[in-house]
DNA sequence: AGTTGCACCTGGCTGC
DNA sequence: TGCAGCCAGGTGCAAC
């Protein structure tokens, strides 16, 4: 599900939850999801406060007052509901019916809230680690550029790909690059950019390295549609929503993603969208004016 | 070192 | 209705 406008979503509507909160109990449902949960995982939460919850690319970040961090990948198919054990116990209007299938683990917190972490797949997972070494977490130390952070820029995209054969797909998924783009917003950030998901990565830098004007144009493009993507409430395909069960409303302003054969939203062009493959993956555009 | 392809897992949809 | 086949928002890892 997750990309990072969704991960963002989902950290904004867990922060009220659970910030300031004690952990009265964690149930761990079974033994492993991508990874095995870290040895007496729920026993080393209980009683914990959640001091503060933030997000890296597409990792949650949970601080918790006893110096270790919780840290929580939602994987494909990840998602977390609340809920509330106030009186007014109602979910947002189009909440879905509960599947538990693979209600996975169930945090009980001081408030009576319940946050419930659900994941089909089960490529999700998580961690709990030291604060002080998360920089040095063999799943963070390689991450790239936070896209919404201030160094994202022309001049970054161009050091970052310079020298770089394959293509701007694949050097825009490439977590060690920028970190937080998955299918979706790749192939919309580049459509906004008007380059071609073929296109060398390389090609952005000149030959002493300094950007292109393509290079200031997608590290602009990423940005507003991440921007405008997490200001949606994340993108709701299939069975991802927000923690409070309502839909996000991004995907209806995909202009390339999922809409094979469609018209090209780019005005005046007049081209088709076309589907196809690259690294395993799908990737959208519109071959007339992605160059 | 950079790049590519596979693997992990379940569920939903399509077409026969 | 049943079932095989394909596809899905991610990413670690082996192999070239």
């Amino acid at each position: 599900m997750p990309e990072l406008p969704e991960v963002e979503t989902v950290r904004r509507g867990l922060e009220p939850v659970m910030v300031g909160a004690r952990l009265v109990a964690v149930e761990q449902r079974r033994p492993d999801l991508r990874f095995p949960f870290p040895d007496a995982f729920s026993e080393r939460l209980a009683g914990r406060r959640i001091v503060a919850l933030g997000r890296r690319a597409k990792y949650l970040v949970a601080d918790l007052d006893d110096a270790n961090v919780l840290v929580m990948h939602l994987g494909m198919s990840g998602s977390f509901r609340v809920e509330s054990g106030g009186s007014e116990n109602s979910p947002a209007p189009g909440a879905p019916q509960k599947n538990t299938a693979h209600d996975h683990v169930v945090f009980a917190l001081s408030t009576g809230a319940r946050i419930i972490y659900n994941d089909p797949r089960r490529f999700g997972f998580m961690d709990l680690v030291p604060r002080d070494a998360l920089a040095a977490h063999p799943l963070f130390k390689s991450l790239g550029l936070e896209p919404l952070g201030n160094e994202l820029d022309g001049a970054a995209l161009a050091r970052l790909f310079a020298g770089r054969t394959t293509s701007l797909k694949a050097a825009l998924l490439d977590q060690t690059l920028v970190a937080g783009l998955g299918n979706i917003y790749v192939s919309e950030a580049l459509h906004r950019a008007g380059l071609s998901p073929r296109r060398a990565a390389g090609s952005l830098a000149r030959k002493d390295g300094t950007p292109t004007e393509r290079a200031h144009r997608l590290a602009k493009t990423i940005r507003e549609v991440l921007e405008e993507a997490v200001a949606a409430g994340g993108s709701s395909l299939r069975d991802h929503r927000q923690t409070n069960g309502a839909l996000g409303y991004f995907q209806h302003s995909f202009r390339v993603y999922d809409r094979e054969l469609g018209p090209c939203p780019t005005p005046g062009c007049g081209g088709i969208i076309r589907r196809i493959t690259q690294s395993g993956r799908s990737t959208f555009f519109c071959a007339a004016c992605q160059r």
